[in-house]
Order: structure tokens, then sequence, then C-alpha cells
DNA sequence: AAACGTCATTCCACAATATGAGACAAGAAA
DNA sequence: TTTCTTGTCTCATATTGTGGAATGACGTTT
């Protein structure tokens, strides 16, 4: 049989067996708890002598398990040990930055990175918008959550009881006319946020700024981080906010994904 | 070149370049961080060339990590998100009955395995001794931790806060004569249980019965179950609890392992 | 019991595929 | 500049992985 040209694009010189044996890891990992050989075979599609062989090797350096009982195979040990120097080694911002930048280009405004600090949000990291007119928020700064479109995010998963003893801290103050100092006003604006899977600051905290953000998160489902695009109120008229919202949003799902995380919503 | 022998023992018609790249992997994340390819290359003994076309294979598909900027490699996500499948698949009792079954033969004496359940320890599991006389508590069995090596193992861990809430509830019964009741004797139980990684009970809790216990953890340093051997007085004299402990601590540990582990004490 | 079906495991001839020395490229240091 | 060092790529070679088919182990049906 001549050489298989991946059907999909890229393959550059690769070792094929390696990649057959990942996808049996992957098969594994989505199967939950046993499976067969002959399952896996049929999945992978490779021939069960391939499959066979594959998994033997795997379960030989502990990277699959196999249960001679049930005769199934699955996860190994050491894929998991392994697995957690990358818990160890990653770094959100490096993750994130790509992504962000990626979502500065489409959109042309400014997006920022920021993680909670007790009462306030601290911005970690920023791409810059290319516009004349365009949103600054200097690395390290703190701004309360409740006035940010990325503390507003954070603070809409977070349970009753947390909400208020953080809100209580603050205070709520008014920063600009439209800063939301009412907490049923507030209420609404957390059920929206959840219902979007964005929350968005419309002058909240700066004259003629809109923002809208969303959440990046760990393994856990807990939240690590909030990515939000803020720009001048020119550019973001009422009937943009879903779209950018969209986009901010599957922006930080797949910074999630690429972090080793979970998204709430999502099992995958 | 002839075919390799494997060096070591085993080497049955495997997959070696699966198995180079397995040993990547783990080069990977025991080097903690961002590697070189000539370090990783030097470390496996592998050609530069071949150690590149395995790791570009392994970042192809996620699992492994490429740092552009610092032409650095690490684990990839895709290792973690697999790896965590196994946490999900994996089972206690079945992965320690084997060594259960190995220690009770190299000992002759009987071992359980029990788990803290609120203010006392169930057993689990239990490999018999062949012994005529021997000890025996049925799975289920919940047995107060002040008075079994295995509960004695987990107070010793926790906080003096924790233990005192928990010896709270059940106030240090008196079961047998020499059941401890004194807080003072207890606590100096609980420093030498730390010092040797193993707990004893003697005739703490029935009349006759010694006890030597250990604790097996989970990922996060934290105690999920204990291991204990324990046999009558006659067959346990005093000069036998260091060995003994030293089997049931080295077996622990050992579980501990291939359950994904880490003892508090080791850093692997 | 014997015949059949299913599935895991092993074997083996074949050639496709992984291999690694060496060429090349790209920086960094002298 | 030259001279290291280190990463990346190429290519001839035969080692190595491949998968069809045989074997073996069980369980079910006739």
């Amino acid at each position: 049989m001549p050489t298989k040209i991946d059907s999909n694009g890229s393959n550059k010189g690769q070792v094929q067996s390696l990649v057959k044996a990942l996808q049996l890891l992957e098969i594994l990992a989505n199967g939950g708890g046993g499976l067969s050989l002959k399952t896996i075979a049929a999945q992978s599609g490779f021939p069960p002598s391939t499959t066979h062989r594959l998994l033997s090797t795997l379960q030989q350096e502990k990277f699959a398990r196999f249960d001679a009982d049930s005769l199934t195979w699955s996860v190994g040990v050491k894929t998991f040990s392994i697995g957690n120097a990358f818990v160890r080694d990653r770094d959100l911002i490096q993750t994130a930055r790509p992504f962000m930048k990626a979502l500065m280009e489409t959109t042309g405004e400014t997006v920022n990175l920021a993680v909670q600090s007790g009462d306030a949000a601290v911005y970690v990291a920023q791409i810059e918008s290319r516009q004349m007119m365009r949103a600054m928020a200097a690395p390290g700064t703190r701004v309360p959550l409740h006035c940010s479109g990325i503390g507003k995010a954070m603070l809409a998963v977070q349970s009753e009881q947390e909400r208020s003893a953080l809100l209580a801290k603050t205070g709520m103050r008014r920063v600009t006319d439209k800063t939301i100092t009412d907490m049923s006003v507030m209420r609404q604006a957390f059920a929206d946020a959840l219902r979007d899977g964005y929350a968005i600051d419309d002058e909240e905290h700066a004259v003629g700024l809109r923002c809208v953000a969303s959440l990046i998160y760990d393994e856990n489902c807990d939240p690590v981080a909030g990515l939000s695009l803020s720009g001048p109120l020119a550019r973001i008229p009422d009937n943009k906010f879903q779209e950018l919202g969209k986009l901010v949003c599957s922006t930080a799902e797949r910074i999630t994904r690429e972090f080793g995380g979970n998204s709430p919503s999502s099992q995958n």
C-alpha cells in the first residue's frame, strides 16, 4: 500500500506509529472507563493487531492500563502523573496572548486579561487596539469588581453569599453617571451575564467606554481570569454587543481549552 | 546495525518509536519547565534528529508544547486533559488489592484497607491471612479513629484543630485495657507515627490483636485511605514492629504511586 | 458433546517507515 | 569577520512497524 497522505491538512514528516498511539490514548480518555480491544480498533479504524500492539506498548510503559478480568483498556497512571507537569509549567498569560492578539485583529479593539484579587480585578495583560482612540489600562491596574465587565462576569458566577461579601467591602461606589449602584439592577446584570455567557460594561467605569467580558476557567471549572474587549461608545453601538459578546465568549472558551480548563457549561 | 536487544529485561515485540516518545514525555515532565532540544537529546540518549522528529510529532498532537521564543519544550495540554481521565476511571480498591495480596503473602498476616468516614475508619477491603488464628474485620465495619492503627495514622497527619474536633465527638472511649484515653499519650503516638511513617495499635482495639498502619495519598498529598496489617500478639512481638512497619509503609507508598498520588514526604 | 461464533492475542513475510549521520541554517560569542 | 553552538531538515538505508491470517480461549447454540 502506498503512503497514506493524511486526510487532514498537516502531515509533515511525522511518526505515524506515534500518531496512532496518541489517537488511541484519546479514544481511551473519551471512552469513559473500560473499552474492549475490538471497540477501540473499530473506533480508531486500525486493524486489531496494530491496535493491540500499540496498546500493549502503552500499557508496558503505564500510559495505558489493562484490566485482565474484563479485558478492557483505560488510561494509565503515567499519563496522569506526567500530565500534571503541564499544570506546573503552564502560563495563563503566555497561553492567552496569541488568542488576544487574534481577537484584537478581528475586532480592532483593545483586549484585556484580568484576574480577581480580593475585591478588585487586576489587569495582567493587554493587547492594544491600533485605533487612534483606544482604551488603555496599564497592567497592574486595579478596578473595582462592580463597575468593570470582567468584574461583573466574575461576580455573576459566584454564590449570592460570596457576592454580597465582596460588594459589601467596596460598597458599589459610583464612578460615573452610569455606574450601577442599585442592587436589583446589578442582580439583573448578573442574570443577563449568566444567560449570555458574557458581561457588559456600558460606561460604568469610564465615560465613553464600553466593554464586553467573559471568563476563562481551570480544570475544576473555577474561573481563573477574565477576558475583555473594550472600545469607545462610538464604535460599539447597542446592536454590536451581541456579536462582540459571542466573539469574546468563544475566544475565552478557546483559551480555557488551551489552558487545560473546562467551561462550566460544556463538558468537553 | 543489528537489532538492539533492550538492555533491560522486557522487550517483547513492542513499538520502539512509541517507547522512545513516551520516554521523552517523561523527561519533559521531570525537567521542570522548558528544556532545550539538546538537553532532551542528551538526557534520552537519542540523536538530536530523532528527538526532534518525535517531539514535533508530539507537539503536533498537543501532547507536547514548544515555546518558539525560548526554543524549549514542555508537556502539552492534551497529556493533561487525557491524564485526567485516569482520575475518573481509577479505583482504589482494585489498585490496592494486588499489593495487599503480596503483603499478606510475605508477612502471613491479614491486610486491611480502610477509608475515613467522619469520626470513624471504615474497612473497604481485606486480604485474609492463611493462618488458623487470624484477624478479621468484615468490609463495612466501622472502627473509632482513636483505637485503630489506620485511625491513628489518619489523625496523625491532620492539624491539631481537626484532630481535637474529631476526638471530641467520640471522646476516646475505652475499648480495651490498653486503649489510649490520655491525650498526652495519644499526642506522643501521633509524633511517633509521623516520625516512623506508620502508626501502631497495640491491643488498643481488641485484646491480643496488634496492628501496623500507614497511609495512601492522592495527587494533592491528601490521604485517601489507610493500609494496615494485623495479627495476634504472639506473632508480632515488639521487635517486629519496625520491620513490619517499614513493609506496610513501602507498600502504601507503592499503592499511592500506582494510584497516581503523591506521598507528602517524597516529591516524586 | 460437538460445532459454531466471537474476540483477544500472536505470528510472520513484506515493504513501508523510522532512523540517524550529516548537511544546512540561524544565532551568539570571540 | 570567523568560529562556535544549537536547532532543523534531508535522504539513503534496513530496521521496524504493519495487517492479514492463524491460533487460542470462551461462551453459546444445535
